[in-house]
DNA sequence: ACTGGCGCCTGTTTGC
DNA sequence: TGCAAACAGGCGCCAG
């Protein structure tokens, strides 16, 4: 699900549920789960710590925990996500579990496995190392441009790429080219400055209405947004015409033929 | 340097 | 109805 909306979300839970709650133990569940570090030594640094700020940058979430010491790092690929439980057990797939001395835990679910918790100096140097774009929902208009100049590839493709901006995933990049008319194959050399301009404009719209929901796709307003319809009828809420899909870069595309004219 | 394609996982949906 | 195949809101790695 995990898309820049459903990290606020998660941030924010993070933000409120876990901090300033000292941490007794952790729970790893699955190792697979934890990148660059073993269970016993993220349990080593982690135990008697206290997570004391949270940043969120594209689809990465991270909670600062000691004074000076570090930064846990949250990625939810998939099908990831963090719950803060106050009583009874971890649910299922809780894979990495950091039980508060209070008695409460952080669960970070993940049934896929796709996601990842690392421990990490800081999160700008784990962007650099990652060489992160801007994040799709605080880059200027300039910015987002200069990202794009020089790309060959689909539209749909270079919006996917965290290089170029962080934040967009399947479901809100096919949302933001839907509201834009533009067809997701399209390449970037096909559209103009304008057309990017306005692109730009959309995405923001669709990030701050996907958040004004708390991430969920089926709750924005079915007159105005295709996600909905994607997971209902199919249909364009503008013109009604069936949607239709492709395979672009990799994943599909869903799109109105009748607004989203494929490239010549 | 860029780009598209594949594989990683497993629960759920689809289709014969 | 039952089972296999396809699919899924992501990304690291690979080859072209």
């Amino acid at each position: 699900m995990p898309e820049l909306p459903d990290n606020v979300v998660y941030r924010r839970r993070i933000a409120d549920g876990a901090l300033n709650r000292k941490i007794a133990q952790t729970n790893v569940v699955d190792p697979r789960i934890l990148a660059g570090v073993e269970p016993h030594r993220f349990d080593e640094v982690l135990s008697g710590q206290t997570l004391t700020e949270t940043h969120r940058h594209g689809k990465h979430v991270f909670a600062k925990y000691g004074d000076e010491t570090g930064w846990l790092a949250f990625h939810f690929g998939m099908t990831g996500k963090v719950e803060i439980v106050e009583n009874g057990d971890p649910s299922e797939y809780a894979y990495i579990q950091l039980h508060f001395e209070d008695g409460g835990h952080l669960a970070f679910v993940c049934p896929r496995k796709f996601a990842r918790v690392r421990l990490i100096d800081t999160p700008e140097a784990f962007l650099e190392e990652k060489e992160l774009g801007p994040d799709a929902r605080r880059v200027d208009v300039e910015a987002f441009l200069e990202q794009l100049e020089g790309r060959r590839g689909s539209i749909k493709g270079r919006l996917l790429d965290q290089q170029v901006v962080a934040g967009l995933g399947n479901i809100y990049a096919d949302e933001a080219l839907y509201q834009e008319g533009i067809h997701p194959a399209t390449t970037v050399p096909e559209l103009s400055e304008a057309n990017l301009r306005s692109l730009y404009d959309a995405i923001q719209v669709v990030l701050d209405a996907a958040i004004d929901v708390e991430s969920d796709p089926t709750a924005l307003d079915p007159e105005r947004f295709m996600l909905p319809h994607r997971y209902g009828d199919e249909r364009c809420p503008d013109t009604g015409v069936p949607l239709e899909t492709e395979q672009v870069s990799g994943r599909t595309a869903y799109f109105s033929p009748a607004r989203q004219s494929p490239p010549a």
